[in-house]
RNA sequence: GCGCCGUUGGUCCAGUGGUAGGACAGUGGCUUCCCAAGCCACUAGCCCGGGUUCAAUUCCCGGACGGCGCACCA
């Protein structure tokens, strides 16, 4: 097969795969455009009844793994928040983007980069619009798509943050939270409280984040409202190390950068252990929680064929980012599995891929910018082993003498002393001291000053601590999820769809059906059945329409990994009253009482037992399918 | 935001200047002892606004929504 024909069918296999999605999605009620009624509104989903049990069963998977087994502590944070919040973050100029609109091709810029790409000036962000438009005029400034001049053209602000006011009237101006990270570190000052200020310590939040997209597109994978799960993990970067043993041999699949900036470039297949070692991942935190996500997105059935870590080019990177890798999914239907050709390597740049996690090395960045806006203090007092005794310059001026000499500016004399003290110890030799205060020099004499140096001890320091933020799309790893588990075959010549979701995260355990719909014997049975598996804390659905085939598709479907069926022959059975547990990706069938129905899928559920451990122990009473 | 294309039962499609038809799905019944079978019946639709016309789901304009390309995605 020649190359283009390979493109052109995997590019087929993407439509394809998308339209065969939505089309499940919508009828089976896994998400949908929402408020279709009034016309719909375009970046926002519905999650129908399958996708919020879903998503709700991802999300607990992902609670369990990235908050209760690291031991961390979850918080809920408000999705409004007031406007100096964002200043602080650097999302109300970072987010604030000037465009520039073309007139004779209608193509739009971004002014600022016009600007500085053209002249000598820099932060073109910063400036106002009118200015920006007068750049343009004088330096004659022209489209980059067509060369026609951009002089006269309007300069629009367009700012990705939903705006909303607090309280009546004008109120306050509030945002919706582009990111829920802000959540967690705006309240640093009472979290590192009840961490009992000790580092290293993490907080995780899953909530929705809100991003007015100019144009949302691709369905689920770039909404206007979305749910992120977060985690924060605050660490002292001279001495917090993670237990990178624990995750060393995970095999990863790496797209590092130089890789991406080569027109050959390739797949990095190693460990994390190694990854960390030889400085392809440069932070061992970062390659910690790449090792533990991999393993997560096992778990909850992300084809590790079609799954990548991509270090982000460094003009790629966040404000606040100094490295980041992303995971990312295929969504093609392109298998990335070296060995799925024949021994040739994998090629980076075929497929669909899509990013689902982030996870960035933010230093103190936010920490610092909320330290310098906000009222508290965003750092950690972090003891020593020894009290430390170090010699300091200190005045302690005799504020009797500076008070009637200067007036209300002796304070600031004073304080100007203190700082001239620690920078420059010297300059207190001579007989007389000069500060200067709001531009005026001041000659204090040096014995009012009373310097003099001092041993004090110090019993540690304030730490503004750094941090590692692994952050999850999760809706966007609901649909790769689904899209991973899509799945067709043939039973008895006919056609099936069905997802092969793993039990964990299946919205619907358990289809329970009698045999025959019309049976008195059997429903009465099966409901009792759909009773106690209900007992056992089961998500279980009773379906006695149609025939037992038709029953069947249904769930698989939407992706229920067992199907118990109360039939005649159980009911007859010497001893124990029996049905049979059909497996969807097998379609295989085993008899088991119906006494001990609730613990053996309980036991399956859990990942105690497997579908195979009770076709041995039973008696396989089924067709032997 | 610009350009191209589209929008018809729950889903996927056909069609028409005189208000529509199929397939699948769904519901009820018959049949049926294990994988989308069959038979009968039923439910259910022309995206919104304006214009042209005696009459618009159909033609024209605008909007909303969707797909693709450009831009954007910190």
């Amino acid at each position: 097969m020649s190359e283009d024909e390979s493109t052109a069918e995997a590019e087929q296999g993407v439509e394809d795969a998308s339209a065969a999605i939505t089309e499940l999605a919508k009828r089976r009620g896994f998400f949908f455009g929402s408020a279709e009624a009034y016309g719909g509104v375009a970046g926002f989903y519905t999650f129908g009844p399958q996708g919020a049990a879903l998503k709700r069963n991802v999300e607990d998977a992902w609670r369990d793994r990235f908050t209760v087994k690291e031991g961390n502590q979850e918080i809920e944070a408000p999705t409004v928040m007031p406007e100096p919040v964002f200043e602080a973050s650097g999302h109300l100029d970072g987010f604030d983007d000037m465009l520039v609109e073309c007139a004779e091709c209608g193509v739009s810029h971004r002014a600022d980069h016009l600007v500085e790409d053209e002249t000598e000036i820099e932060e073109a962000e910063s400036l106002p619009i009118p200015e920006v438009e007068e750049l343009i005029a004088d330096h004659d400034l022209r489209c980059p798509n067509c060369g026609a001049p951009l002089a006269g053209q309007p300069v629009e602000d367009f700012n990705l943050m939903f705006e909303t006011s607090i309280g009546p009237g004008s109120g306050q101006t509030g945002y919706l939270r582009p990111e829920t990270a802000q959540g967690i570190f705006v309240e640093f000052p009472r979290l590192k409280e009840y961490a009992r200020n000790q580092l290293p310590f993490g907080v995780t939040q899953i909530g929705r984040a809100y991003r007015n997209e100019i144009s949302p597109r691709k369905g689920l994978i770039r909404t206007r409202e979305f749910t992120q799960a977060e985690l924060e993990q605050f660490i002292n970067p001279e001495r917090d190390e993670p237990s990178l043993d624990s995750v060393a041999d995970v095999e990863v699949r790496l797209y590092p950068a130089t890789e991406q900036e080569k027109d050959d470039g390739g797949y990095l297949l190693t460990t994390i252990g190694e990854a960390v070692e030889s400085g392809v991942i440069a932070n061992e935190w970062i390659g910690y929680y790449l090792g533990v996500a991999q393993r997560w997105y096992d778990r909850v059935g992300v084809d590790m064929d079609r799954f990548r870590f991509r270090q982000h080019l460094s003009g790629e990177r966040a404000h606040y980012a100094s490295d980041c890798w992303d995971a990312e999914a295929e969504l093609g239907g392109v298998s990335a599995s070296p060995e799925s050709e024949a021994g040739e390597a994998a090629d980076p740049s075929a497929g669909d891929w899509i990013e689902i996690a982030g996870f960035a090395y933010r230093g103190d960045y936010d920490l610092s910018k909320h330290g310098e806006h906000a009222d508290d203090s965003f750092t950690v007092f972090e003891q020593y082993d020894e009290p430390k005794t170090v010699e300091r310059a200190v005045v302690e001026p005799d504020m009797s003498t500076l008070g009637p000499e200067f007036g209300g500016k002796a304070t600031d004399v004073a304080d100007a002393l203190s700082d001239l003290a620690a920078r420059d110890p010297d300059a207190f030799d001579g007989e007389t001291v000069t500060v200067e205060v709001d531009g005026e020099e001041h000659a204090v004499d040096a014995e009012v000053a009373n310097f003099r140096i001092e041993e004090q001890t110090e019993a540690g320091e304030h730490v503004t601590p750094h941090v590692i933020e692994p952050s999850f799309g999760v809706d966007r790893t609901v649909y790769t999820i689904i899209a991973h588990a899509y799945v067709t075959d043939e039973v008895d010549g006919e056609r099936r769809t069905y997802l092969a979701l793993d039990p964990e995260i299946a919205p619907t355990y358990v289809g329970v059906f009698p045999l025959l719909g019309n049976d008195e014997a059997l429903t009465a049975v099966a409901r009792e059945v759909v009773s106690d598996l209900r007992e056992a804390g089961l998500s279980v659905s009773y379906d006695d329409s149609g025939n037992i085939g038709r029953r069947y598709r249904r769930q698989d479907e939407i992706g229920t990994p067992f199907c118990v069926t109360v039939d005649h022959e159980g009911l007859e059975t010497a001893g124990a009253e029996t049905a049979t547990i059909r497996e969807r990706n097998t379609t295989a069938q085993v008899r088991v009482p119906i006494d001990a129905l609730a613990d053996e899928l309980a036991a399956i559920r859990s990942g105690r037992k497997a579908f195979d451990d009770l076709r041995a122990e039973y008696d396989d009473g089924g067709r032997g399918r």
